[in-house]
DNA sequence: ATGAGTGCAAATGCTTTGCATCCTG
DNA sequence: CAGGATGCAAAGCATTTGCACTCAT
């Protein structure tokens, strides 16, 4: 049986439909695919997920279902290693930390108010931002801490 | 008349020697394109900028020397947008201001000491990483500031 | 019914690879 | 003079584009 649409992809749709785009059924499934996943996938990975449920759906839609949910501020782009593009459907603030050796993406939530040694991506959205250069309008902070996983260090 | 070698070009090609590396004219030229360039060239832009002193020079040389210099700890590759990878020869730790609209990248040195909202590389590179995933070894903290660049902004 | 959305296939852009040739150490 | 390095061209991926067709609104 199919599982039941979670919060999280039922307000997808919803801003969606707000934003004027056409509830497709190829967008319903990118929809449903990401909406709780957080290993950050890239096109291919969901173009392939995908194929089980509609197989004749497209690269291209895959492509422009994405930058429809990038262009109405549901999930971001992230390119956290060279390669490809992933897409990350967490919209609250958060750090990334990457794993060299297998590229395991972990979510790291910014501890607001926290007297963090990362800043958080708020605490640092405006101002506080040491040395920048004159005239630079901050719209977002991104931190990557890099290393390795624990099973990949064994 | 050509320049004399910086400093950092000197070091750059000391170091490739003591590496085992084979000093060849493209790689010479490499270096000296890229000691001293603060603006994150791509291999392509590199590419173009080395025809004019090597017009036979290929692509495959520039990227097989810019393998050479990572390997040897000498640049470290950098995907701060989609699309390319861009070679920054700074060693130092330090962080990233990039402009959405231009593509502009600048260095932010990182303040090593200062209570800084944002933290910097080395500061962070081992302890106080709050709610890192367990097991999680550190190797470095990357720190991308988006948003629009004084002459972009207006 | 109408225009946004889709599928297909070709094109683009960055990077890698294979291999014969060259040249540094 | 031997093995690393180069040049060339083709192959490999990720992503984009053009266009005729389809379907949600």
């Amino acid at each position: 049986m199919p599982k039941a649409p979670s919060q999280k992809e039922a307000t997808m749709l919803d801003q969606l439909r707000r934003a004027g785009l056409k509830l497709t059924a190829q967008r319903l499934a990118v929809v449903r695919e990401i909406a709780d996943d957080c290993s950050h996938p890239t096109a291919q990975e969901l173009f392939e997920r995908l194929q089980a449920g509609l197989p004749k759906m497209s690269f291209a839609t895959v492509y422009n279902t994405l930058d429809a949910l990038v262009s109405a501020g549901l999930c971001t782009p992230r390119v956290l290693s060279p390669g490809a593009t992933r897409f990350d459907p967490n919209t609250l603030p958060h750090h990334h930390a990457v794993c060299d050796r297998c590229g395991l993406v972990i979510d790291i939530p910014s501890e607001i108010g926290k007297s963090a040694s990362i800043g958080s991506a708020r605490s640092c959205s405006a101002p506080r931002a040491p040395k920048l250069p004159a005239g630079f309008a901050v719209r977002a902070v991104e931190q990557i801490v890099r290393g390795s996983c624990a099973s990949c260090s064994h």
